[in-house]
DNA sequence: TTACGTATTGTAATCGATTACATTTTGAAG
DNA sequence: CTTCAAAATGTAATCGATTACAATACGTAA
């Protein structure tokens, strides 16, 4: 392995100089600088960052935290993550819990003994309170889930406002029994969905059945399984508003496997307005979240937590749309 | 921040004791180790991993290289690693190129940087030269994509093969005219499924038309540009082998358009197996990779290659599967 | 009691780059 | 030709844990 020392000697320099020359940081006489570029450019010099990071206390390496890398949703707010931590020279671990909570736990050790200078959590499921905590000492930000009520620098869009606005979309399509399939209610995500749903339905005078709202946990086949319950009842829903795109599909499947056709029969919405949401048939009206934009805002973020540069705002709620495509029709039944 | 020798001093020991605890190396006297396990307790100590790293010249860390992480295909193969890396104690730093190759060799300085330990490449579309180079001074594996007649470590499926199977599984329900989208061609991947669509094909005497065989880029759009484009000739073809299963999906959008409709006019089989390639209607007959197999294995190399194993073998070639769904059927054409 | 091997613990060098501080060089003014 | 500030460069401490080597403690056998 080629050493500073080495370059130092073959250029006939000290290793400061040769540091300095790397890190552009003081000025260096120019026919010095050039001696030791051609030593650095003979040797193939690469610095040991190791090293660099001991001394300088920082590893320009973020961790960031995933529920579900297979999810594209999270995948998306991932590479607009990515796209501005290169652009900081900062690289990205990775970490994903698979859906397991309690291994949110276990990457924060990361943090602590300094792997890491800073950590995005795209899942806020675990403790708030040990989380506030170590934001004491580390730079953290929240990037789609969030706790309530926490100051915690967060990026994410208003979940109960927009489910208000995917609820009231139906709605205006004269839907009055409409369902709601939730994501997990242990999830703040899934809470606020459904809290957006309930006040758009008692702002509009409608009754909420309370077999209507089934709590799911975001995957497909949960979607298709309360569905195909929903579909057991008597009197039917004439829409159905799903806590996020892939249980939308799943319940449109279980209607189907019982020759009901979406938006005819039942209306269906969707939330988020993942990469095959405009492929599947029908294609999903949805509400599309600025995932890409959610991960560089996140990113940013951080960058200033980790400069330490002062901060005008900490709480950024970025807007989403609501996408009308064709499972979402106007109700022609009379209940 | 708490360092080893605080510990030390509180314990009442030398940082070495402390060390020789933590590490479990060495005997340590058990009420010595009590002494030191109460003050690492008392003081919250957690070692700073950087000190660490360069005094061991390890990072326990690995670079993964993903042309596209929103690729479900990727993100499952990417779970098999992290899965036998978590169990090792390493930690997987994330390098999406975007599929733009040249990104490929800015993460090669991370490497030679000694910011990580080794590399998996789920790319192979660089600089074979380069990489081989490299491959002498780190540990590198190369997944899913891999360099012809390359002696680099590599974990994959054979994909000449798997295609010929899925032209054959055409080819036996009475196909003659089959049409190829082929992936791009300077992706071996893309190369090697022509391949094995066009032994399929001579080895059971048919005519390739070269107007059947169109190249697109693994994208769902491609897909769709290129089917439209089949769809315009004189002569339809009776089915399409089509590279993966986005452009296969991509390709059945565009015969819906036409008002065709798969398998019924013309019969579809793509390749990967997606997650969403079962929910899509028709679902895709297609080849089901073993992804995350695919990703433990590769890990599993990479490990051995970290610590000077003795390989008994470099090369893996896992094992795919023909999954037949609705998207293919029986020739009703006479042509 | 002595001697010696083993178990336990301590001391200090080490990893390689950075940087505070010290020293030398340079160039301009007097 | 001095003088002195600024520019350029060098010396060595530093980051914090690990570990080679040294030293000490302990136990057993003679």
């Amino acid at each position: 392995m080629v050493r500073i020392a080495d370059v130092a000697k073959l250029a006939n320099v000290s290793t400061a100089t040769v540091s300095r020359v790397i890190s552009n940081s003081e000025t260096v006489k120019i026919e010095t600088r050039e001696k030791v570029l051609q030593a650095i450019e003979k040797l193939k010099y690469q610095p040991n960052v190791l090293a660099r990071q001991l001394r300088r206390m920082e590893t320009k390496t973020i961790l960031v935290i995933v529920p579900d890398i297979t999810n594209t949703f999270f995948s998306n707010v991932l590479r607009g993550i990515e796209a501005i931590a290169g652009e900081n020279s900062y690289q990205v671990l990775l970490g994903d819990t698979g859906n397991i909570i309690d291994r949110e736990y276990g990457y924060f050790d990361i943090l602590r003994q300094r792997k890491a200078d800073g950590m995005i959590l795209l899942t806020a499921r675990s403790n708030q309170q040990l989380l506030e905590e170590i934001a004491k000492d580390y730079p953290i930000v929240l990037a789609c889930e969030y706790f309530e009520g926490s100051k915690l620098p967060t990026v994410s869009i208003d979940n109960i406002s927009s489910a208000r606005k995917a609820t009231e979309h139906l709605i205006s399509l004269h839907h009055k029994r409409i369902a709601h399939i939730s994501g997990p209610l242990n999830v703040v995500v899934g809470r606020d969905r459904l809290k957006g749903f309930q006040q758009a339905m008692m702002q509009h005078n409608l009754l909420i059945e309370p077999c209507l709202v089934q709590e799911g946990d975001f995957s497909y086949e949960s979607g298709y399984n309360l569905m195909t319950k929903l579909l057991a009842l008597e009197n039917l829903p004439t829409a159905v508003f799903a806590g996020n795109d892939e249980m939308a599909m799943g319940a449109i499947k279980a209607m189907k496997s019982k020759g009901l056709k979406a938006p005819d029969d039942i209306s269906v919405v969707g939330f988020d307005d993942i990469k095959f949401a405009s492929v599947f048939e029908p294609a999903l009206t949805t509400i599309k979240q600025p995932t890409f934009e959610i991960g560089k805002c996140a990113m940013e973020l951080l960058l200033q937590l980790i400069n330490n540069d002062s901060l005008d705002k900490q709480q950024f709620i970025l807007s989403d749309k609501l996408v009308v495509r064709e499972s979402s029709t106007i109700n022609k039944f009379t209940n």
